[in-house]
DNA sequence: GACATCGTTTAGAATTTTCTAAATGATGGT
DNA sequence: ACCATCATTTAGAAAATTCTAAACGATGTC
């Protein structure tokens, strides 16, 4: 019985490990870090709140470093603090319902990037509308310089509208 | 007439600047790297398409990595290739249709990006399907596993289906 | 209130990523 | 065919990021 089930319980536990790695790939190609889907993909995991020497055991990292990821996904709503009783240390959990991850945590933070690239694209909207002269460029090349800002701020708008709208219920 | 349009002509240049810091800014901060949003901000202000050199000269920076820069926007269909009648250089311009930057160059790769992940989670499950016992882990905590791995793979389902279907259209 | 245990901060080490100079390859002009 | 000029590749430098050990602060325990 034992002996049988140890092939197998092998093979999972590194399946685990694959699977901590790629949520470590995953949240590194999109530009977040590698770190925070490893720590996610483990809690994902795991039915058991962990505490954060133990997140630091399994992912082989510092506390320090455990620490400040957490931090990073409790911002995101990816993850809880959940108090043990008689235990003062403090253990995680995943948040499952990704539709909370995704409206609380991710979009806000996508909003806040573009935000910021969209009051540049009106910042320069308006100082070119009160330059009618130019010497690198002609008239006409400056129409088309002003449309093509327009254009691009009309896209923020709607790409910041969507973000904003009830797409995710949509989604999840 | 010239002295006054001298103020706003260095302001408006300054804005430009700007801009183009901006557009770097927001590419990484979506983890796509500091240039290749320099480089599309510049182009995309640019009326008339700019040689390799040209971009090297302007966001000073390396020939080597304007070449290697371009080519990534190129990949993205966020740049073009326009001949210039004699003269052998390779001049580039902007794709200022954004929805054909998005729908060709920016939805593929973040599929892509998705399928790696996708695949992994079908792989932890299949694994799980064979794996009753653990030392580990409870029956029922097994349950619990699985279920979550279950919803991960809908929700990437879900997610690519969306990413491929017509979205795109709808939002521009 | 001193001690023990935990989480956080921070200064700097280690790693990764980005960038460039130089070499190479490719192409057109003479 | 040779030279001149351009784009690309690559090996290694430079810069940015990530990580950790140690110091610190906070909180509960005896």
């Amino acid at each position: 019985m034992q002996e049988a089930s140890m092939p197998s319980q092998v093979s999972w536990t590194r399946e685990v490990r694959r699977f901590i790695e790629a949520g470590g790939n995953t949240t590194h190609a999109f530009g977040l870090g590698r770190l925070i889907g490893r720590m996610f993909a483990l809690l994902y995991l795991s039915p058991k709140p962990y505490s954060l020497e133990d997140i630091a055991t399994h992912l082989e990292i510092s506390k320090a470093s455990a620490s400040m990821t957490i931090r990073q996904l409790e911002e995101w709503h990816a993850v809880r603090h959940v108090p043990v009783e008689g235990d003062r240390r403090d253990f995680y959990e995943a948040e499952t319902e990704f539709r909370i991850i995704v409206k609380q945590g991710l979009l806000p933070g996508i909003r806040k990037k573009l935000a910021t690239a969209g009051s540049q694209i009106h910042r320069t909207l308006e100082a070119g509308a009160t330059v009618p002269v130019s010497q690198d460029h002609s008239p006409a090349e400056i129409q088309i310089i002003k449309k093509r800002l327009r254009t691009a701020a009309n896209l923020h708008k709607k790409l910041d509208g969507l973000l904003s709208s009830r797409l995710v219920e949509k989604l999840l």
